[in-house]
DNA sequence: ATACAATATGACTATCTGGTCACATGACCA
DNA sequence: TGGTCATGTGACCAGATAGTCATATTGTAT
């Protein structure tokens, strides 16, 4: 946890230090991330750092804290369709509204995933219970999908899971990565175009590659 | 490239190298592994290290080409099924047997998809054409069975080709993860039971994770 | 045995890292 | 005005990094 000394700052400059923080974090990763740049782009002196935050690793659970504070925010007033949807119908909202957030968001998102979910798989348990938050979530879903016959049972709970983690991720690396090369992120989420991609992965995480005669028809 | 004085090397020498530069890229990646570590585990002099590679890149370049030729020579006697089994069954039979080259040099196959997939999304231009290698035989594939029917032509040749490295990617990540933990890490590939995880992980790829009626009775 | 080239070595440089600490500055109150 | 406490500072530390280079050792051919 950040020190007391930090959250007393003036809020310009807690947000130009956090953002320097974002933007190392999103650039190099956990590891290779330096402080010394940290201090020299928010314009603080060493000494000072040290005063707002134990270590480094301290800094990125504010960052934590901050994502998490703010995806809380952004869903506040956002509604869910009707469980009686379905649960992919309820997933695709998910998704699609999770991935206005990261637009929202783009530089601390990227730093985020890129810690937890692509180093993450190398650090071992640092980072586990991160990660379990999530997964629990998505389990509960699918657990009651199968109860409701949506999911097929065949597949096990814990690999429904993981193909619902595999595709989240997947979209969300996707729309980074193409996303920042726009010059208004939010507004091509928003389009048609991306939209329908949106759907079309998702569609794919539903019924799968195989053309199969039945389900072409009500195809895109 | 390594330097000619590299590849006069008594073998066991040479292998010692190699491996101490696998472990050290599996472990740390790219950006976070140190010449000074490899010397040190390698039991060579730095001004050695110096004699026999540019720089860094170029020991993970010899890496490179020592599983793209150990991937050949593991592939060459391997029997894929006819291609008018179709193109899943044919993908089946890549996946699986590409695990099989995994198990044999895991921590080989750990450093560079760490370093090339995972990595690799970060350094941009850096790793592209090794990727755009991988990418090419896929979008092959793709192309000729959506020719053939067998591929939802309404998804299109980009996106079937996403899907299919993600699946890749996830498996490969999975294996690694999991078989690490075996004692006999290739018995283990080879059992019943992961066998037929890895069908279903491509089950899902081919027919999705919905329940509906008219599949359901051919699953597992 | 001599000469010459290939190979091996580790001390050394310049630069970075995370982290500490004695001190300086500023704000507020008596 | 003087005192107290929160905040700010950058020189400094020990340890790491990638890379260089003069020197020493080894191998080989004559």
């Amino acid at each position: 946890m950040p020190k007391q000394t930090f959250h007393n700052l003036p809020v310009k400059k807690r947000q130009k230090i956090v953002n320097a923080a974002i933007h190392e974090f999103a650039e190099y990763g956990f590891e290779s991330a330096s402080i010394n740049r940290i201090v020299v782009k928010s314009e603080i002196s060493k000494g000072s750092f040290y005063q707002y935050f134990e270590d480094k690793m301290d800094v990125f659970h504010h960052l934590l804290e901050l994502i998490a504070h703010e995806k809380a925010e952004f869903f506040k007033d956002k509604h869910p369709p009707d469980m009686g949807q379905g649960v992919f119908e309820y997933f695709r909202w998910l998704v699609k509204t999770g991935m206005e957030f990261n637009s929202s968001s783009p530089s601390l998102v990227r730093a985020i995933t890129r810690v937890l979910f692509v180093e993450g798989l190398y650090y071992g348990k640092l980072f586990e219970e991160y990660q379990q938050k999530a997964n629990a979530a998505i389990t509960m879903m699918i657990k009651q999908a199968m109860k409701l016959g949506e999911v097929d049972p065949s597949i096990d709970v814990e690999m429904a899971v993981m193909v619902m983690e595999t595709w989240t991720n997947a979209i969300t690396n996707y729309i980074l990565h193409e996303g920042l090369k726009q010059k208004d992120i939010m507004k091509w989420i928003k389009s048609a175009k991306t939209q329908e991609k949106l759907d079309k992965f998702l569609y794919v995480m539903e019924y799968g590659l195989r053309k199969t005669e039945s389900r072409f028809e009500k195809r895109f």
